[in-house]
RNA sequence: GGCGAUAUAGCUCAGUUGGCUAGAGCACACGGCUCAUAACCGUGGUGUCCGGGGUUCGAAUCCCUGUAUCGCCA
C-alpha cells in the first residue's frame, strides 16, 4: 500500500483577513502538494481555521457580536480568498466545531490516561472591573528588572527580561486601566519539562524532522538557560474555546485545541472519502508534514509532538519551517500601506503571479523572503511573459498563422536528440527539486528549458526555412511546442490556470508529472490560440498602496491601547523646543503646580504651570534647561494662563523633568 | 538582554563534502533577427566574495573576532 503524505499549513487566524505574508505559506504549501501529486503521491493538504482565544472573543464583544458570528465571518472570507490564490485543499476545517471538540476531549483523556496532566493553583491578575483573569496580553505595568514602564504582562520589550503576571509592577488592566487584584485559580498543566519528555524532544529535534538550524535553534530551548517549563493548558472564562469536561468555568487554551485542528480536519476529510481516522494519524503508513512560520516553532516543535506522543499519534515526519515576509525590504506596515491583503491585491494583479514571484524566491531554508515591487514587476515581465509566454506565442502563433495548425513530426537531427535529452535531464531535476520543495531550483530549470525552446527557433528561423522548406519549418515550431509541453507541465503546480491554458492550446496532458512524457505531441492539430498572460504596469502598486493606505482599518486588531502607531508627520505637528528656566515659583493653593518663565528663544519669556511641585522645589527647577511642547493651545490652570508644557517622565510614581543638557540653546527644536 | 540568521556584480540571488581563471537572471552597452505579447538571439565584468586574524598546499566556503542589517523571544 502506498505511504500516504499528509501536508498541513498553519491555521490562519479567524479575527482578522488574508494576507500577502500568510499567502508565502500557502502558496508554496500549495506548489508543494500539488507538484507531489502530480508525480503520483498520495498527498493530502489540510488546514482549518483557528478559532478561539482571547483576542477573537474581545473582537467580538467590540463588535456587539458573538465570536461564533465573527469566525464565521473571517472561515467564508478565507475561503473565497484562498480560492482566488489557487491555494486548493482538500479539506479546509474550522476549529470551533463538534468534530474538533470530540478530538480535544478525546486526546484530553488520553494524556490524563498517560499520566501527563496536573493540577495547580496558581496566581493570576483578576482585573474586578472586567470580572475576568487577565492574561500575559492584558496586563501592562513596569518591568521589574529595568523599571520601564508600560510593559506586557510576561515580558519586557525594553530589557527583554521575562517574568510573570504577580512579579511585574504596577499592573493595569489594559482593557479598563484599573488595578486588579491577586487571585487563585486552579489550572491543568502538562508536564512538558519531565526527564522523560525532555529525552523525546530531543531525539525528535535530531530525528531529522527539522531543519538543522532549526534543530539547533529548538535545542537552546530544551537546554540553554531556564530550560523547559510545564505548560499550562488552560484558561478561565469567559474564554472563547471548549470547555474543560468537569471543571467549571476552565477552558482549554487555544494553543491545545487549535493543533488537534490538523487532526480534526482529517477526520472530516476521512468521513467525506469513507476512511478512518486511525489511518491517518495513527497509521505508520501516513507521513505528517508541517508547514509553519518560524513564529510557531516553539508550539509546532516541542508542545505538539510531546501531546501527539502520549496521545499515541503519528509523530510528524517534518516541521517545515519558513521565513516571514519583507515588503521592500522592510516588515508590512501599515501606515506605509504594505499591510497588503489578499482580496485587494488580487483585484488588480493576476494572483497567478504572486505565486510565480513567490516561487522564484522560495527557499528551503527559514531565511525571510523579501517582496520588492520592482523585483517583482521585472520578474513577471521579463521570466514570466517574455521567457515562457512568449516563446508559446511565437511557435504556436507561427503555426497557426503559416502551417495551417497542424503539428509535424520532432526533428531528427543529432542536436534535437541533444535537446531532448537535455530537457528530459532538467525535467528529471526538477521533480526531485519538488519534492525537496526547492521551488526557486525549480524555477531557474524552468527558465533553462525555455531558453532551449527560444534558442531553437532563433536558430533555426522557420521564417527563413518558410521560404524554401516549409516542412523544414513546421518541424522547428513542431520541438518549440514540445518545449512549451515541457514548461506546462512543470508550471502546473506554480501557475496552474496557466498551465492548463497553455496545455489546452495544444492539446497537450499535463495531469502527471513525468519527463518520460515528454516529446510526445507530433503528427496532429493544435488547438486555438488564446492570450495568455499580460505584463504588469508597475503602477498598480502605487494604487494598490494608496489604496490600503488610506483605506479605514476594517477589523480590530489586538488591544494595544498604548501603541497606537503613528505617522512622522503627525509627530511633526509636535513642536518642542528647548526652554530655559529663569523663574519658579509656588501657585498659591495648588501642592502640584509650579509657575515656571521659561526661554524660548522668543521676544519674550513664557509663562507655562508644570505639574511638579511634588517632586521639584522651585530652587531645584530654576536655571535648567528643559523640554517644552511650544505649540500647545494655551490652558488656564488655577486662574493663570499656560502657554506650553514641561516634559517629564513618570517613574513609578515619581516624576523626572526630561533634561536636554544644560548646553542646549533656548528655542532648539527637539526632534 | 538572550538566541539565531544574513553580508557575493548597480539590483535580486546561486555557489553541493574547502579545489581550475567566483557564476546566473535583470539592468546597462553594442551587434543580429523580425515568427512572437517591442518579445527573441549573440557579445561585453577592474566583484577589497562585509573588516581583521587563524587553520590549510589551497578559503566565498572551516575556526576566532569585529562591524552592519534583519528576525524571534512561548
Amino acid at each position: 500500500m502506498k505511504q500516504k503524505i499528509l501536508v498541513t499549513a498553519a491555521l490562519p487566524y479567524a479575527n482578522g483577513s488574508i494576507h500577502l505574508g500568510h499567502l508565502v505559506e500557502y502558496c508554496q504549501t500549495d506548489m508543494y502538494v500539488r507538484a507531489l501529486k502530480q508525480l503520483g503521491e498520495d498527498a493530502l493538504f489540510i488546514c482549518a481555521d483557528d478559532a478561539h482565544g482571547t483576542p477573537i472573543e474581545l473582537n467580538a464583544k467590540k463588535q456587539g457580536i458573538t465570536p461564533e458570528s465573527l469566525v464565521t465571518h473571517y472561515h467564508e472570507e478565507h475561503i473565497r480568498d484562498f480560492a482566488r490564490f489557487d491555494v486548493a485543499f482538500d479539506h479546509f476545517s474550522l476549529t470551533h466545531n463538534d468534530s474538533n471538540r470530540a478530538i480535544v476531549n478525546e486526546v484530553y483523556q488520553r494524556l490524563i490516561k498517560a499520566g501527563q496532566i496536573e493540577e495547580r493553583e496558581i496566581d493570576g491578575n483578576f482585573c474586578e472591573h472586567d470580572a475576568r483573569f487577565l492574561p500575559d496580553r492584558f496586563l501592562r505595568g513596569t518591568c521589574p528588572r529595568c523599571k520601564s514602564a508600560d510593559q506586557y504582562g510576561d515580558v519586557c520589550e525594553k530589557c527583554g527580561a521575562t517574568y510573570t503576571t504577580t512579579e511585574i509592577i504596577d499592573p493595569k488592566c489594559s482593557l479598563c486601566g484599573n488595578t486588579p487584584v491577586i487571585r487563585k485559580s486552579s489550572h491543568l498543566f502538562f508536564k512538558l519539562s519531565s526527564a522523560e519528555n525532555i529525552a523525546f524532544l530531543r531525539s525528535f529535534i535530531t530525528s531529522g524532522a527539522l531543519q538543522p538550524d532549526i534543530a539547533a535553534f529548538v535545542k537552546n530551548w530544551i537546554d540553554g538557560g531556564e530550560g523547559l517549563r510545564d505548560w499550562c493548558i488552560t484558561r478561565d472564562g469567559p474564554y472563547f474555546g471548549f470547555p474543560v469536561p468537569g471543571k467549571p468555568d476552565k477552558f482549554f487554551y487555544v494553543w491545545l485545541d487549535a493543533p488537534l485542528g490538523y487532526v480534526a480536519s482529517s477526520a472530516e476529510w476521512a468521513e467525506k472519502h469513507g476512511l478512518s481516522l486511525e489511518s491517518l494519524w495513527q497509521s505508520p503508513n501516513t507521513r505528517i508534514e508541517h508547514v509553519i512560520g518560524k513564529d510557531i516553532i516553539y508550539f509546532h516543535t516541542l508542545f505538539w509532538p510531546a501531546v501527539l506522543k502520549h496521545a499515541k499519534m503519528t509523530i510528524p515526519s517534518r516541521v517545515h519551517v519558513h521565513g516571514m515576509l519583507t515588503i521592500n525590504g522592510e516588515k508590512m506596515s501599515k501606515s506605509r500601506g504594505t499591510f497588503i491583503n489578499a482580496a485587494p491585491f488580487a483585484d488588480v494583479v493576476d494572483a497567478q503571479a504572486l505565486r510565480f514571484y513567490y516561487a522564484c524566491k522560495a527557499s528551503n531554508d527559514a531565511s525571510d523572503l523579501d517582496l520588492s515591487f520592482d523585483d517583482f514587476v521585472q520578474r513577471i515581465n521579463s521570466e514570466l511573459v517574455n521567457k515562457h509566454v512568449n516563446l508559446f506565442s511565437r511557435a504556436t502563433r507561427f503555426l497557426q498563422s503559416r502551417l495551417g495548425n497542424q503539428l509535424g513530426e520532432l526533428p531528427s537531427t543529432d542536436d534535437v536528440q541533444a535537446l531532448m535529452y537535455k530537457t528530459v535531464a532538467l525535467g528529471r531535476q526538477i521533480e526531485t527539486h519538488y519534492r525537496n520543495r526547492e521551488l526557486s531550483h525549480v524555477m531557474r530549470l524552468l527558465g533553462d528549458i525555455a531558453d532551449i525552446g527560444n534558442e531553437y527557433m532563433q536558430s533555426h528561423a522557420p521564417w527563413d526555412q518558410m521560404k524554401t522548406d516549409p516542412e523544414a519549418a513546421r518541424l522547428t515550431c513542431t520541438f518549440a511546442v514540445n518545449i512549451c509541453h515541457a514548461l506546462a507541465m512543470y508550471l502546473s503546480p506554480v501557475v496552474p490556470r496557466l498551465a492548463t491554458a497553455m496545455a489546452s492550446c495544444i492539446n497537450a496532458d499535463i495531469s502527471r508529472m513525468d519527463a518520460g512524457l515528454l516529446f510526445a505531441l507530433k503528427n496532429r492539430p493544435i488547438g486555438e490560440i488564446t492570450r495568455l498572460f499580460d505584463r504588469i504596469e508597475k503602477e498598480v502598486f502605487d494604487t494598490l498602496i494608496a489604496s490600503t493606505a488610506s483605506a479605514p482599518v476594517q477589523e480590530t486588531e489586538l488591544p494595544e491601547p498604548d501603541l497606537d502607531r503613528i505617522s512622522i508627520d503627525t509627530f511633526g505637528q509636535v513642536k518642542l523646543r528647548v526652554g530655559h528656566v529663569l523663574q519658579a515659583e509656588p501657585v498659591p493653593k495648588s501642592n502640584k503646580l509650579l509657575k515656571l518663565m521659561i526661554d524660548l528663544g522668543e521676544k519674550q519669556p513664557r509663562q507655562i504651570l508644570a505639574g511638579i511641585a511634588q517632586h521639584y522645589t522651585p530652587d531645584l527647577i530654576r536655571g535648567r534647561k528643559v523640554v517644552v511642547v511650544a505649540n500647545l493651545h494655551p490652558a488656564k490652570l488655577m486662574g493663570l494662563e499656560s502657554q506650553g508644557m514641561v516634559l517629564a517622565v513618570n517613574t513609578a510614581g515619581k516624576l523626572i523633568v526630561v533634561d536636554p543638557g544644560q548646553d542646549a540653546l533656548p528655542g532648539t527644536e527637539v526632534r
